[in-house]
RNA sequence: GGACACCAGAUAUC
DNA sequence: GATATCTGGTGTCC
C-alpha cells in the first residue's frame, strides 16, 4: 500500500496530476483504475514588471474525477481541504503504516504534502537545495506551504540563478535546472544571485530585446516549479455562478499559464474534455453523454476534426549498455501539452521509447475524441495494428517462436485504444518518414532528444550521488519555441493506411481513406 | 546521335579538347570510348609591346589520338583539314540528321565549327556578343574562322573591356568574362573601349607596377579566347624534318603559352605523354611501348618521380538549395595546369566537388605516369580505394541498402585509374588534413573557391538572363600567383596508407610505404 | 533476405 | 548549429 498526499496548485496542475497517474499506469508500475481527487485551487498575483509574486494566495476547493481505466488496480481519493491520492499497486499492502508524518515539499519536482519520506525524497531528487519540511500534523505542513517565505530548509544557503539566455529564461533555484536551460543553447547566459529580485532583474535585462512570443512558452515543469520558487500565476479565480465556457477558459488560459497568450483557434487546451467544472459548486464532474454528444454534433469552434499528435523516441547509444532514451509527444508549435520526458526503466531501447511516446499521446488525448497519431516507427505501427492480432492468439510469440518483446508496453496501449473505441473515438496511427521535413515529426524528435538528455542528466546525477535506488519521477516538459504557429499540414505524400478492426494503421503505399 | 565539329587552336587546345571529352565522360553525359581528331594547328605573332596581334596565321594540320576508355560509347574522328568530333551517347541515334549546316563559333566558350545549333548555342551561352556564323558549307565556315576580322556578327556593336586589376588582367570582349575576372578581386578595375588598342593600353597602365611573375599565368580558357578575340601565340611552326624532342618542346613551351616563361625543372607540361608529334608528317601518334618504357627507364631530366597533384572541392552553402560548388586542382605554384572551375550539374554538393576535382586531376595526369593525388576528403579516398570493391559486388548499395550516391562520378574515375594501370602507371591517393598549412591543399582550396565563385556568377547571370536551359560548359582557369615557387613539401606527419590491388589509398595511421 | 527506426564514428563542406 | 556521405552497430518485426 503506497500512499501519497499532494496539494495541487490549480486546476491545471490537477489535470497534470491525473496525467501523471495515467503515465504510471502506462509504465505498468501502478495501473490506474480510477482517478478522483479534491483539489485545493490556489492562485496569486503574477509578478508584474519586476515585482515579485504577491505572497497572498486565493483558494478554492474543488473535486475532480479523472479517467477510468479497465483492468487496473489503482485509485486516488480526495477529501475536502486537501487533495489526497492513494495508490494501490498490485503488490500492495506490504508495508506497515507508521505513525502519521507529513513532508511539505515546497521546492521540488511536484510541490505538495507527502505522507512518506520516500515520496518526498523522490520529489526533491536532483534538487540541490530542496525546500521541504517534516511535520507532525497536516496543519503544520499546510502552514509551511502557505508561508510566503522562500527560505530553504537550511537558511542562508539559498541561491537564485537568473538564466538570461537559454531554452527558457527565468529564475531558477537549483543548478541542475539551470544547466538544463543552458546546455545546448548557443550563447547561454546565467548568473547566481542571493535574492529573487536580483535574479529576476538580470533575466529582464534581456527580455526587452527578445520578441515577446519567443520567450513566452512556459513548460509544465517550469510552471510547477515557478509556482513555488519563482512565482507565477495571477488573477484570483473568483467563484463563478454560471457554468459558461468562458469562465473555464479564463481560468485555463489567463490564470495558470503566465506568459502564454490565448490559445490559437482550434488548438487543444490540454484539459480532459470529458470533464467539466461545475462553477456553482466548484466541482469538476464528468460531462453527461448528452453533453459530449452535443459537442460532437457541434464541432464548430471547439473541435476541429480528430486530434493530431506526433510521437517520437530517441535513444542515445541504442543497443549499448549505457543507453539513455527519451520520448517526445508533439501537438503543435508551443503547444502546452507537448511533452519531452525520459524513458523510465532499465531497458532503454529505441522501440520502447517509440511505443511509450504513443502511450503518452493516448494519455493526453481525450478519451472520447478521435485521434491520429503520427509515428516514424514501422515497428510501433505494426505492433499496434497488425501483429498484435496474431500475438493475442498465439500467446505472444513472434515468428521465431520467441516471446514478443515489449509486450508490457503494447498491451496497455491496445487497452487504451479499445477503451477509446468504447467512447466512440477512433485511433489512427500513421507512419511518416523520419527526418523528412515533417514539422510534427521534427518537433517530436526534438522533444524526444530533450527527454533523452534529461535521462542522461538523471543517470549522471544518480551516479555522482552514490546511486540512490529510487528512479526519479519524470515530468512533462514543453518544447520551447517550436517556431511557426501554423497547425498540421497535409501529409498525403508520405503516408498510407491499413485498417484493422477499429484500429487504423497507415503506411505509405496503402490506399487512401 | 549527337555530332559536333570543332576546330582546335593549337596542340594544347586539342589536348584540352580531349580533356573536355573525358570530363563529359566523367559526368556520364557521353561516355568516351575513343578520342581521335585531326587538328589544324594555328598560330600567329604575339602582341608585343602594345602591338595588336598580327592578322596573319600560320597553319599546320596534324592528327591526334587521345585516350582510350573502356566500356564506353563515344568517339571522335577527324579528317584532314578539319577536326571533327563525333559523339555517340548511349541513348544515341534518336535525332534525325538534317541537311548539313555549319556553325562557326569564333567568340564563345570553345571556338570551333559545330554541326548543330544546339552545340553552337551551348558554346555561346552567357556571351552577350558571340561571334558566330551559320554556313552552308564547311569551306565557308573555315573561311569565316580564318578571317582576321574581329567584327562581331552584328557589326558596330563590338566592345573591348580592359581589365586593369582583376584575377587575370587583359582585354575581354564580353561582359561576363569581365565580371568573372573582377568579382571577388579586391579593387578590381575595368573599363569599356571601342578598340582593342585602347583597351590594351588601359591594361598596360597597371602592368608596369605589377611584378612580372604575378600576371604571368594564362588560363586555358584565357588562351582559347585570346587566340581569337585578343590575340596570342606567335612563331610559325615550321615543318621539321627530324623527330627530336626539342622541336616539340619548342612548340609547347615557347610558342603556345605566351606570357609564361620556361617551365620550372621537373614541372609537367600538360601534354599527353602517350602522344608524340611526328614532325616529319606533322601527325601526332601514340608512342610505342618501347618509347614509353624508355622514358620510364630514364627518369632523369624529364621525369622526376610521380606527378603530385592536390585536389579540393568547395561548396558554398553546402546542403542548401542554392548551393554552388567549385573544384580546384593544383600542380604547383603558378603551374599552368592548375585549374579552378565550377561544378556542373544540378547536384552541387561538397562530395561531388571533391570527386570531380580528382577526376579532373586524372584528366591531366599523363596516362602512363604514376601520380599521387592529395585530397582532404576522407570520403573520396575511401570511395576510390576501399568502398568501391564492395559496391562493385553488391550492385552499388551502401550499408543501409540504399543506392550509393555519386556513382556516376566514382565509376569513371575508377575506369581512369585502371586505364592508367594498364599503362603501368600507379595512382596513389593520399589524404591530408584540410587547413593545416599544406601548401598544395591550400592552393587547391583557393582554386576550388575560385571555381565556386565562377559557378555563382554563372548562375546569377543565368537567372538575370531569364534562365537559359543550357548548362554553361566550364573551363579550366589558372589560379594567378600562388606565391612561393618551392615545390611539394614533405607530408609525412599527416598521411598514412593502405594499398588495395593496384590502387593506393593513404590515410593517417596506416604504415608508411 | 526484407523493412522501419535508433544510434556510434569519420572526413569534408558550410 | 547544419548538410554531404560513408562505415560500423542494435532494436524489432516479417
Amino acid at each position: 500500500m503506497r500512499t501519497a498526499v499532494k496539494r495541487f496548485a490549480g486546476h491545471r496542475a490537477l489535470s497534470c496530476e491525473i496525467r501523471h497517474l495515467r503515465r504510471l499506469s502506462s509504465r505498468g508500475d501502478c495501473p490506474v483504475r480510477r482517478v478522483q481527487a479534491t483539489a485545493h485551487i490556489r492562485a496569486r498575483e503574477l509578478p508584474y514588471k519586476d515585482r515579485p509574486p504577491a505572497p497572498r494566495w486565493y483558494h478554492q476547493e474543488t473535486t475532480v474525477v479523472g479517467a477510468f481505466f479497465s483492468g487496473q488496480d489503482f485509485e486516488i481519493e480526495g477529501a475536502m481541504g486537501d487533495a489526497r491520492s492513494t495508490s494501490t499497486t498490485s503488490s500492495g499492502a506490504k508495508r506497515k503504516r507508521a505513525a502519521p508524518v507529513y513532508y511539505a515539499v515546497k521546492l521540488g519536482h511536484e510541490p505538495g504534502i507527502y505522507y512518506s519520506w520516500e515520496d518526498a525524497k523522490r520529489q526533491t531528487a536532483a534538487f540541490k537545495n530542496p525546500i521541504l519540511k517534516k511535520c507532525n500534523t497536516l496543519a503544520e505542513a499546510e502552514e509551511f506551504m502557505k508561508s510566503g517565505s522562500y527560505s530553504p530548509a537550511r537558511p542562508g544557503k539559498s541561491k537564485y540563478y537568473g538564466v538570461q539566455v537559454g531554452h527558457r529564461p527565468g529564475v531558477y533555484t537549483d543548478w541542475p535546472s539551470v544547466l538544463q536551460q543552458v546546455t545546448g543553447y548557443k550563447g547561454g547566459k546565467q548568473k547566481k544571485f542571493d535574492t529573487w529580485e536580483e535574479a529576476q532583474a538580470y533575466v529582464n535585462e534581456a527580455k526587452g530585446a527578445t520578441p515577446s512570443d519567443s520567450g513566452a512558452a512556459i513548460s509544465l515543469k517550469g510552471h510547477l516549479e515557478s509556482t513555488l520558487s519563482v512565482g507565477a500565476t495571477i488573477k484570483a479565480p473568483k467563484k463563478q455562478k454560471k457554468n459558461d465556457g468562458s469562465a473555464l477558459a479564463a481560468i485555463t488560459n489567463g490564470d495558470f499559464e503566465p506568459g502564454t497568450g490565448p490559445l490559437p483557434p482550434g488548438a487543444e487546451d490540454g484539459f480532459d474534455r470529458t470533464l467539466k467544472l461545475d462553477l456553482a459548486t466548484g466541482a469538476v464532474q464528468y460531462k453527461t453523454y448528452a453533453e459530449l454528444s452535443a459537442l460532437k454534433m457541434q464541432p464548430t469552434g471547439e473541435f476541429e476534426g480528430p486530434l493530431k499528435i506526433c510521437t517520437d523516441g530517441a535513444t542515445k547509444g541504442n543497443g549499448k549498455i549505457g543507453a539513455y532514451a527519451g520520448l517526445g509527444v508533439w501537438f503543435g508549435p508551443n503547444d502546452p501539452r507537448n511533452i519531452a520526458e525520459p524513458l523510465t526503466g532499465e531497458k532503454q531501447t529505441n522501440q520502447r521509447a517509440e511505443l511509450t511516446a504513443i502511450a503518452r499521446a493516448l494519455d493526453i488525448a481525450p478519451i472520447n475524441r478521435s485521434a491520429i497519431i503520427y509515428t516514424d516507427s514501422h515497428y510501433s505501427l505494426k505492433c499496434l495494428t497488425v501483429w498484435f492480432q496474431k500475438w493475442e492468439q498465439n500467446d505472444w510469440k513472434n515468428s521465431a517462436g520467441k516471446p514478443v518483446e515489449n509486450k508490457d508496453l503494447i498491451e496497455p496501449i491496445l487497452a487504451r485504444i479499445r477503451e477509446r473505441e468504447l467512447s466512440k473515438a477512433t485511433t489512427k496511427i500513421i507512419w511518416i518518414k523520419a527526418h523528412n521535413g515533417h514539422e510534427g515529426n521534427e518537433g517530436a524528435d526534438a522533444l524526444a532528444n530533450q527527454g533523452a538528455t534529461q535521462r542522461q542528466a538523471q543517470q549522471q546525477m544518480k551516479a555522482r550521488a552514490g546511486h540512490s535506488e529510487i528512479d526519479v519521477e519524470p515530468h512533462a516538459v514543453d518544447k520551447p519555441g517550436m517556431g511557426k504557429a501554423h497547425a498540421f499540414a497535409e501529409y498525403g505524400a508520405q503516408e498510407g493506411q491499413a485498417q484493422i478492426n477499429g484500429i487504423f494503421g497507415y503506411l505509405p503505399g496503402d490506399a487512401d481513406v
